[in-house]
Parts: structure tokens; sequence; C-alpha cells
RNA sequence: GGGGGCGUAGUUCAGCUGGUUAGAACGCCGGCCUGUCACGCCGGAGGUCGCGGGUUCGAGUCCCGUCGCUCCCGCCA
């Protein structure tokens, strides 16, 4: 028997009268006792079988299915007459008459039902290749399939080509806990794998292969969560002679491009842009969620020479009074507040104080005889608060008041439901180049070191707290789909920014002499993004966790349910890359 | 590292304030059925209530511990 079929589930009325093998899974089996009916799902979806008690051959092998059977079918593609035709299915205008059916495979009894919802996930991941069958995850690898599809023929166009990078890595002390790898051939030293190609992908900009992107694989040995994985997939883009924005409108063409293939949605170019600055001032998060108005107004100079005591002490601190207004909490309760100060609390703030703008512009609120005329008529005025609104205001050092407003404003948000439907992309830029840790005493890179300061900040050392990088992320709705920069394509920037982040020359050269030496030799201003694949897929499936768009994904912790991944080595083999355990595992 | 949630047939769940033999639906097994498409009808099997301990005359239910999964905070240049 030869296995050249066609997929049953692509079958249209058009395709009647024509003979055709077909070969797929049981779905599900109808057995009238005389007429069996199977509908046979293969990629292209779902078809119904007719089996005739007159094909004695085809008519026994139908009663012994069950689901999950692997059949091959051969027969005659007829058009349903108008009664049975199945609006539902996409082949529902046609059946196939079977002549021969053929048993090649027998399922033993299910772990759980295809067609049921909510099942426990990771039952679903140790069995995952039934899982895999199931509709909506093939629908998410199949949407994922084409999004990388769009983004290599989008990359092509554009004259990129997609290059490799090692797996095998070289460890670097900066960023997030690296997997390490051990070898036989050099026992004591390791491997990493890479966070992400970033030094390899300058080396290509180096090289002069100007435009260079890769779908890479990243690993960090780091906590998950429902969008974060120790193993996940980025866009990788690098580019010689960069402008960023050249850069943003390559990818802004790109999310044209997939949405409008993949959503139907035409998005709107070119995409917003704000600082950073800009964006922790009115949404008190450097990923700003747009898809609502509620922008946070900065009041400390209206209660400079405030009576109210709680305020003041924070003004004359150096601290800061800001706040927001949001409609339709009119009718919050006593203990509604007390829930928003006590979430205010969980993200480490003092509280929150609210001010309600009624009819007529008079002001309801438990401060309110605490502040002047003056002085609650330039809140509401520089908040931008209307009849109706409420005002939440946070006072606080300003990071700690950034740190409870965020949170605070998407709460609010979401509670209210100001968040509209749509996508709202925006282009954050200007990010501080570098933070102070003050538990370590240091400074530390905040996006990464190799990041070039911004125009304005070429001496950054003068002033590393106000220095800002040339660094943009992508952000949608509230989430960072994507980061990078423009690099530092001068050996002595890159030597300035080791010395101020307290990488010593040496563990510098240990580290990064080979990029050190790659800068000195002609090496091109460059620059680069990556986006978060799986992220984008999660997106555009519109899926809630990541691992509903990953076909293998690993549990929380890195365990893999389907393989068992990751599992003791034989003492053997930790001999062989000699390795010892300090402490028996548990 | 910290906090929350969940854990009862193969699966998804119900099981009240502790009280007979722990239920339902789907799945599974057997039988009947020639136009179904979540086919229908009849019958049946299937449970260490995650695990361990405690309280009690009596624990799926209450308490303590533990394991597993998951969500969030920390962390993720």
């Amino acid at each position: 028997m030869s296995y050249r079929t066609r997929l049953g589930g692509t079958l249209r009325r058009g395709d009647g009268g024509q003979r055709v093998t077909v070969a797929g899974w049981v779905a599900r089996r109808r057995d009238h006792g005389g007429l069996v009916f199977v509908d046979l799902r293969d990629r292209g979806g779902l078809v119904q079988l007719v089996i005739d008690p007159d094909q004695a051959q085809a008519h026994g092998i139908a009663h012994e299915l069950r689901n999950e059977f692997v059949v091959q079918a051969e027969g005659v593609v007829e058009p349903r007459s108008a009664e049975t035709v199945n609006p539902k299915l996409p082949s529902g205008e046609v059946e196939i008459r079977v002549e021969r059916l053929e048993l090649l495979a027998r399922c033993a009894v299910l772990p759980f039902q295809l067609d049921e919802d909510n099942v426990d996930e990771t039952l679903r991941l140790h069995h995952r290749y039934l899982d895999l069958r199931r509709d909506q995850m093939r629908h998410n690898i199949h949407t994922r399939f084409r999004l990388t599809q769009i983004i290599r023929r989008h990359m092509e166009d554009n004259e990129f080509w997609e290059l490799e990078t090692p797996i095998l890595y070289k460890s670097t002390p900066e960023g997030a806990r690296e997997f390490l790898v051990p070898t036989s051939s050099r026992p004591g030293e390791f491997y990493a794998l890479p966070q992400s190609p970033q030094t390899f992908k300058q080396l290509y900009a180096i090289a002069g292969y100007e435009r260079y992107y890769q779908i890479a694989r990243c690993f960090r040995d780091e906590a998950t969560r429902a969008d974060r994985t120790q193993e996940f997939t980025q866009l990788d883009i690098e580019m010689a002679f960069l402008e960023p924005e050249e850069l943003f409108a390559l990818l802004e063409q790109l999310f044209a491009r997939i949405w409008h293939e993949l959503l139907g949605a035409e998005l709107e170019t070119p995409f917003r842009r704000m600082t950073w600055d800009e964006a922790t001032l009115r949404y008190a998060s450097d990923k700003p969620d747009l898809r609502f108005a509620a922008e946070i107004g900065d009041v400390t100079d209206l209660l400079a020479g405030t009576e109210f005591k709680a305020f003041r002490g924070v003004v004359d601190g150096g601290g800061v009074v800001r706040g927001l207004a949001v409609p339709g909490a009119g009718g919050f309760s006593r203990k509604d507040f007390d829930d928003l100060v006590e979430f205010a609390k969980g993200w480490g703030g003092k509280g929150v104080a609210w001010l309600q703008v009624q009819e007529g512009g008079e002001i309801r609120s438990p401060i309110a005889k605490f502040l002047s005329q003056a002085e609650l008529a330039g809140i509401v005025q520089r908040i931008g608060a209307g009849e109706g609104d409420t005002i939440f205001l946070v006072a606080d050092a300003e990071e700690a008041a950034v740190r409870v407003l965020g949170p605070l404003r998407l709460h609010l948000g979401e509670r209210l439901g100001l968040v509209e439907p749509g996508w709202r992309f925006v282009w954050v830029t200007d990010f501080p180049m570098f933070e102070w840790l003050a538990d370590e005493g240091r400074w530390k890179a905040s996006h990464n070191p190799f990041s070039a300061p911004a125009p304005g900040s070429e001496e950054f050392w003068s002033d590393p707290a106000a220095a800002r990088s040339y660094q943009y992320d992508l952000v949608l709705n509230g989430n960072e789909i994507g980061g990078g920069s423009i690099r530092n394509h001068r050996p002595e920037t890159q030597s300035k920014v080791f010395e101020l982040l307290g990488i010593s020359a040496e563990r510098a050269e240990e580290n990064f002499s080979f990029l050190l030496r790659a800068l000195a030799m002609g090496a091109p201003p460059h620059g680069g993004i990556a986006f978060g694949l799986d992220r984008l897929a999660m997106l555009v499936a519109e899926a809630d966790s990541l691992r509903e768009v990953i076909a293998f994904p690993k549990g929380q912790g890195g365990a893999d349910p389907l393989t068992g991944a990751p599992s003791p080595a034989t003492p053997a083999t930790l001999s062989e890359l000699g390795l010892r355990l300090a402490a028996p595992p548990a």
C-alpha cells in the first residue's frame, strides 16, 4: 500500500468526484451498526468518512476504530446532499465514500480527551504529542510558523542575511544567571549557553555583514513566569551604519505586515515615540500602557508650602507628590478606597490619598480639610481632572512614588474598565545609562554594557546618574516586546563603560578581549534590537501563556514533564567531565 | 528566597456545619442501531479523596507537616 495521500481536511465541493487516498487520525467515530461515520483529522482539518456495510473490507475495520487510531482510506469524494451538509466544517459540503480502509496504528486509552478544555497543564505537557493534536494547539503552532515566515520574508525583502551564532558561548559575568556547560575535552572549563547572541552579532557588523538577523534561541537560568521561560527565542537584528529611525521604520513595517496578515488589523505608523523620562513621569512605567489616558501629573511644586503635614514632610524631604485622575470611581465605597491603600502598601507605598471632583467642582475628600482652596484647585487643574473624576495622590520619594503609581494606574484602568481594545505601540527611548546599586555600592548598566551613550551624554562618566543611553524599547499595550541600542563602536568608549561598571581592565580583557580587539580594528557604527518571538507569538495567537505557543515547553523551575529533564548525571559522566557534586542530591 | 491558589474515578468537576455504600458528565468495556456529525439507546467496570501524622466514637471535610503543579513578588545586563 502506498501512503500517497491528500489532506482530507482541505477537501471542498469542487473536489467532488475525485478518487482520493487520505490518511489521518480518528477524531470521532459514529457507528450506527450499519453505516459508520468517521471524522478523520489531519493537519488540514476534519473530513467525514462514510463507510457503508456494502464495503465489507472497510466496514469490518470501521467497527474496531476508536479515537486517535491512525487510518488510511481510499474512496471517492462525494458532494453531500443539502440536508446532510455540515456548515460547521470547512470540508462539510463533501464526504469521502470509503471503498478501502487500512488500520495503520491503534491508540492506547487516552490520558485525557482531546476536546476537553482546562486539562491539567502538567498532564498535557507529559503527553504533549497528544496535546499538540488539539485544534487550539495546532492553530497556535501554525500561527507561530506563519509569524516566523512573515519575519523571514520581511528581513529578506530588506536585504538582511540570516546568520547563525554559536550556542556554546563564552561565560560572561554580567547579566542573568547562565546555564553552564562542562566539556570532557577541557575538564574544569566551561561554556555558557548564550543569554543572547549579543557579542557575536556585533562581530558580524564589525565584519562588514551590514544587515544581520537571526531567529535565535537564548537561555537564562532564572525563575520562570507565565510570560518568561528559561529557554526562549528572539528575533535578533544588528546593522552597521545604523540610525535608530531607520531601524524603527523597518520594524514598524514588519509589525504592520504581521498584524495585517495574522490579525487583519491595520496598524498606524510611525509608532509613537516617548522618552524614558516622559514615560516615567506620565505613566510611572518604562513600558506605558497607552490603551487608556489617566496620565500622571506632578503637583509637588503646588504643595511646597502646604499646611498638610503628611505632604509637607515628603516635599521638604525632597520627595514628590504625584497623582492621576480616573473617571468612574464615583461609586467607590470606603472599603474600595481602603483596598487601594492596601494595594499601594503591597507595592511598598505608604498609601494613597483620594479626592473626588463632584458636580459643580466641589471636592470631596478626607484630606480636603487640610488643603487650601488654592492647593485643591491647583491639583485638580494640574492633574486635569473633570467633574466626576477621582484623583489619587501618592506622596513619597520619587522612585517609591513611581513604583506605586505605575501598578496603581494599571489596576485602576482595569478595575474601571478604562482599557480600550486595540494595539498601542510606543518606542521608549533615552533610558538612563546606569543605575546605582546602593546595596552593592556600584553602578550597573541599565540595559547592557555595550549600549552607547545617547547624543548629549558622550561624557557619561562625569555624571553617570544623568547619562542617557542610546537605547530603545518597543512597548505594546504595556508589554515590552523588544529592546536594543546603538552600540559603543569606539573601543575607548567601551573601555570607559567597563571601567565605570567596575569591570576591571583585567576582567574586561579576560571576558571581552575579543570584542575590544574587534572594536579597535575598523568597527563601523552599529546597533540593533531583539524581540521576544515567543511573546509575539503569544500576542498574535491570543494565548495567555508562553507555553501555549511553544511546542515543547518546560514548566516552572525548568522541569520538562515530557522527557523528565533535567536529570542526574551518572558518576561516570561526572568523572569524565572532571566534576564532583559538593553535596549529594536531596 | 518570599507570598497566594490548586490537588477527589482515565479526564473535567460536585461533595453543605465532620455522620450510611464518595457522586455526575465525558471517556473506557459489552450489546443494539443505515444519514450521523458532541449520534442515540441498554448494561458494566473503574477511587490509597497527592502523601504522612494528629484531633475525634467517626475525617474527602478540621489541624500540623510534606510533595507536586501553578500564579505573583524578588530576580530576569
